[in-house]
DNA sequence: AGCTCTTATGAATCATTGA
DNA sequence: GTCAATGATTCATAAGAGC
């Protein structure tokens, strides 16, 4: 098997990735800093600043990126003066003039999302994932991410045996086709772009961090094993955590010590696990298959029951 | 109780709204055709071109709003090349520009999205339902959306859905007993941003309804009885039907002829019921309840199971 | 009334073919 | 070459029929 490598850098990814070269990663990933949030950590970007501080480091990534490459940048507008704020939608502009290519929203659904009560505004249950490309054809792994079938496959495709049950779909193109056989026996389907994750509410502690199936989903889809991944707002390590578990390269760039100090501690636990305990190591990565599965299934039996 | 009054007009919104006195309209929710769509019809706006041929009518629907009003958009880009279109996010920092604020951005999840699958690409199962509103006060009305919640919904109430849209009026007097305002409070919350509806897969004889709840949700959470709403783009005729069940006064536009026909007799049926067959209304409204309630079961059992 | 089973179809997207 | 029409692909939901 190839070797993979983990690593973790301490600075502002601006200057960091002077250091890699062009057309180097398979997969940038990141939940950045929100405008006018960690004030104290990346010096609080204010809003109307926040464009121009975040089209600096999206030319880097553009830069480092390979042109069969994504990028998917986890963000979420913040209120303003009762108003949603248009930095998010102004840097989908900007970054499109930059050279990338807007190619798909994914919506993350946050499905446990923190409870509250305002006069004129519910909870804020749902966040962006942009995905942004170099070029119109990209690797797409979708196959990794599919999901069980709804349970009306089971009493519904069962029973469609015989072999011509044929739709004519006079006007319209739409729904099942002519060999519908090709669908008895199926149980997975592929997913959609609305991703229904619960937040975690786990004990790290650090602010922002995104759930692990976030990074994960969007690392099985856009790379294979051995493919190479950057975080260039890593926070306390997700994305390279989970990048390791399936086999893939990773850099995390960060910039605040107290971060870098607990990525890097999780990282190198895993490598001791790795290279002294296999057996754990391999128990582990099992579990962490069973959990997507746990999930999905979930998922599927809460869509049947 | 108020008369109110339903009001179908058939054009294009632009000249029919100068008809129209300023600060009129309590709310006005709307899924214009979408760039490109109904080609025939509308004359296919070209995405390019959309903009522009909104704003010209989203400056009408400033001026006839209420101060206290607020002005909901259902709306989604269309692919192009392969990329996501920007006319939704350039229509939402134009009409900044033209005095609107952009309060709130709903997400639409459509769970039973259009199947397909594409090499780069999955289903688009959702749908922007942009807020905007004239100024930061507005009339909202947040307890008539609660959603059950919790066990209770197990237990008590397996009919009615958690993390959905019910209709709470209708529960009360319906046999839950006198003290329904005591677990209200502890049974019911205020929903999210996310609203999970199926797209009604009906037998209407038109394309590109939305289903009948996402009208509903909004009206009833931006207007009280008696207020008056507009729809400048009616097609079928939804939105005033709605609008008239919950005993608020509506107007809707439609440049169509085939389909104001249709929503007129929508609209005149009820009234011919309403008036004349007092029992049968009365049971064409207990279905449509049932209606809601059978769907909130699947949904619930669906997330209990 | 409450099941199961059948059937219709929905703001889709992409590649190919034809004008 | 540009643009329009056609074909191929694929889920989930709700109405309706039947028992």
């Amino acid at each position: 098997m190839e070797k993979i490598q983990t690593k973790i850098e301490t600075g502002d990814c601006l200057e960091i990735l002077n250091h890699y070269p062009d057309n180097y990663f398979d997969l940038i990933i990141t939940s950045p800093p929100y405008a006018d949030s960690r004030a104290k950590t990346y010096g609080g970007v204010k809003p109307e600043k926040y464009v121009e501080w975040f089209l600096q480091r999206s030319k880097e990534f553009l830069r480092v990126l390979k042109p069969s490459g994504t990028f998917i940048l986890n963000i979420k507008e913040k209120v303003d003066e009762g108003e949603r704020h248009t930095y998010v939608i102004e840097l989908i502009m900007e970054m499109r003039k930059q050279g990338w290519r807007w190619t798909e929203e994914f919506i993350w659904h946050k499905k446990n999302c923190h409870p509250g009560k305002w006069p004129n505004r519910f909870r804020d249950a749902w966040e962006r994932c942009l995905q942004f490309n170099k070029s119109k054809n990209f690797n797409m792994y979708q196959d990794n991410v599919m999901v069980p079938m709804g349970d009306w496959a089971k009493t519904r495709l069962k029973t469609l045996g015989k072999n011509d049950i044929v739709r004519f779909n006079s006007k319209v193109g739409s729904g099942f086709g002519k060999n519908i056989s090709n669908w008895v026996g199926r149980t997975m389907a592929y997913p959609s772009n609305v991703l229904h994750l619960a937040t975690e509410t786990s004990n790290k502690s650090h602010s922002a961090t995104f759930p692990r199936m976030l990074p994960e989903w969007f690392i099985r889809l856009f790379t294979k094993e051995g493919d190479i991944v950057l975080d260039p707002f890593l926070g306390s390590g997700t994305t390279c955590e989970v990048a390791k578990e399936l086999k893939r390269s990773s850099v995390g760039i960060e910039i605040l010590p107290e971060y870098v100090k607990i990525a890097k501690e999780s990282v190198k636990e895993d490598q001791f696990v790795l290279f002294e305990k296999r057996g754990k190591y391999e128990r582990k990565i099992k579990k962490g298959h069973n959990k997507i599965r746990r999930t999905a299934s979930r998922r599927v039996s809460s869509k049947t029951a």
